[in-house]
DNA sequence: TCCTGTATTGTTGTATACAATAAATTGACA
DNA sequence: TGTCAATTTATTGTATACAACAATACAGGA
């Protein structure tokens, strides 16, 4: 029974902490982000269960609130499968996160205080770092954090989890439909640009900003229609589920 | 064991259907929209498991489903409960969903066909025609098949779906905050006016209508801080819950 | 009267058994 | 060899039992 989060698995238990569905459902989206879970794959209650050492109750818990995220899809006498979002769908998820993440920055630029605007510089430079030195999932990580900020800081909650949920589904499609050979999403201007008008307060400069970003972010994607590079009878009809 | 649902189960089993968690979620949501569950109502599982006739296991699949949608709190070995939004909440519900809407309706404009306009002109029609006869249930459940109605037809689905979110939940709040003594909150000029610039294609007209219409619906609740009209204290203390 | 510790009750968390459904396999037949 | 039906296997749906936790009620002492 040698899964994916083997490891992670052991760290827990021996912490003295039981899993609990929280953290069944941190791994499987962390690992459908890192596409260890490629679109498609099947979510068995029973393996998922053997894997992480519970019972089907968790287990079903998770899978309803990963359906409730959009990571997962949940029919009926059915197994769970990781989703594989449509091109339509990753347009239009784009155009809805360039909506709210846009009306968030523009709320938001002019009402941070120094050490959050300090905290924002030091994400926008390490990003940098990051990208200079090859290594990608630490940009992505930083890149990811300075979103989550805007989401966090939203001085309307609502939105702010609406932006906190759009991101996760963002960051799943751009995984999903990344243009082959492309090996960095990095756009060096826009976080800097973004930050400087979050400080100037300027909020419709900031919310063009983040509109632009996002929209050049979709733009890096192979969303081409001709060739559906995710083929879903591929997918769907292979017998793979998670490893055991 | 005589509850608010007993003639509803009842049809629902002599038609041959068994109980679902689906149907559960519909129930308490209609219930809590209409008030007969007052928030903070305290939701226990085996209550509503005798209730509907189920076990704990589909209660539990409901409650989880109703948690997401942001109807009811569910803490750890808590009961749940029916919501108490605050104040605040309702303000950024509310600007959550100008923004969204509008969005909605600026994509909508020109590209709804005559059937689809014909059916919005009968709706805003039989609203007034409700206001008229004094039937205030069945204007607003003519009023939300409207903006149901852009939900459902949103060229972009992600909005789409985020709409109909929005759409209980600020039917929830104003249920709460509706200020004491208004008897409807029909704005005569609003639904017509949202009819003629869908028909005429002006989308940024659109926008600004359903803002204005919104903003309008806002500014007729009760949202003072001075006196807190949900008094959680005096509600959590209560022991009531659902009648058996 | 007020506080505090303890027993009791109420309620949720988890595991498991069995039923119901869907998927896969097998075998017969053309 | 290919196709269809019947059987078997895999998987989810539901109910239930027991454990764990929280809230309540009660009794005793300051």
């Amino acid at each position: 029974m040698s899964s994916i989060w083997q490891e992670e698995i052991a760290a827990e238990t021996r912490a003295g902490g039981r899993i609990s569905d929280r953290f069944i459902v941190d791994k499987v989206r962390k690992a459908v982000l890192t596409q260890r879970l490629p679109p498609g794959t099947r979510l068995p209650e029973v393996a998922l269960g053997d894997i992480f050492g519970v019972s089907r109750s968790v287990v079903r818990k998770a899978l309803t609130r990963l359906a409730a995220d959009y990571v997962v899809t949940q029919q009926p006498n059915q197994v769970a499968r990781v989703r594989a979002p449509s091109i339509e769908e990753t347009r239009e998820t784009f155009a809805a996160r360039r909506l709210v993440e846009g009306e968030v920055a523009a709320l938001l630029a002019g009402r941070l205080d120094d050490e959050q605007l300090a905290t924002i510089a030091s994400l926008v430079e390490r990003e940098a770092e990051a990208h200079a030195c090859g290594d990608e999932p630490a940009r992505i990580e930083h890149s990811l954090a300075i979103h989550h900020l805007l989401a966090e800081r939203s001085p309307n909650r609502v939105l702010g989890a609406m932006l906190t949920d759009l991101i996760l589904r963002t960051s799943i499609v751009i995984a999903l439909y990344k243009r082959a050979g492309l090996a960095s999403c990095f756009l060096a201007e826009d976080h800097p640009a973004l930050l400087a008008h979050l400080r100037t307060g300027d909020g419709e400069a900031a919310r063009r900003c983040i509109h632009d970003h996002l929209q050049a972010l979709e733009n890096l994607l192979d969303l081409s229609t001709r060739e559906t590079r995710i083929d879903l009878m591929a997918i769907l009809g292979q017998r793979e589920g998670v490893t055991e």
